[in-house]
DNA sequence: AAAACTTTTGCAACCGAGTTGCAAACTTAC
DNA sequence: GTAAGTTTGCAACTCGGTTGCAAAAGTTTT
């Protein structure tokens, strides 16, 4: 199961919710695929995405990846399509927070329209 | 019922979540509170923040908000005590999109220990 | 003041994402 | 082979959010 869950986020351009894994496979139970997509997290092979759809994406981690606040890039969301897109290129900036303040990590979601939908 | 609501608002340090405002009542309806709380949102009184939490939090807009992108801040939610907060001070930066994606909206939650917690 | 109309509220039911316990199926170690 | 550990499927459940609908409350018109 696990194999295929990889597989099937290898082959993903854009960010992926459970519900969706879901429908991938017509066969396999949201249980086993959650407990997946949460063994992958925990072991740093993919991160999760609140982009604000009411359910998380997944996507794989780049191999260099720590999962550290140095290495989380910005993410866009398609109000049109719906997709969830990487933007691997664009790290998230660390703003200067208030005294006491500790920032431990964060989660940056662009909303618009993607450059698939704009056309 | 709306001047109730709007009165818990004015009062909240932090942002409040629907089920949040539910127990501060104690005998309103849910569904009241919650077409309360998007009225209010549709007529830019208050905003909303996806800060991962589960559930969306609301907070006063200030006077002068539009809420259109130049307006936006950031904002923090505490893993400790579950608190979010407006970094009102902080505007959310607009990242350089690649091409052909249309920047309409941001939503940017840092997490970590709020001043209140880390003493 | 009563009637007619509009708005707000409460209730109940529902949906969808996520989560868990548990027993069956499968894998691996002896 | 059996025993021990791991993964899977099923069912049940939680919780936030959402909706239809009819009762209640508020407004306007006569
Ligand atoms: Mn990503
Ligand atoms: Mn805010
Ligand atoms: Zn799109
Ligand atoms: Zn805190």
């Amino acid at each position: 199961m696990r194999q295929l869950v990889l597989q099937v986020l290898t082959e993903q351009k854009t960010a992926i919710s459970l519900p969706e894994l879901e429908q991938k496979f017509e066969k396999a139970d949201k249980a086993t695929l959650y407990r997946t997509l949460k063994t992958f997290e925990e072991h740093q092979l993919i991160h999760s995405i609140e982009d604000g759809s009411g359910s998380l994406r997944y996507a794989l981690c780049e191999d260099f990846c720590t999962c550290e606040p140095e290495h989380l890039h910005v993410h866009f969301s398609c109000n049109k399509c719906g997709k969830t897109y990487c933007m691997k290129d664009l790290p998230v900036p660390q703003p200067d927070l208030p005294n006491g303040f500790e920032f431990s990590s964060a989660n940056f979601v662009v909303k618009g329209i993607c450059s698939n939908c704009k056309k």
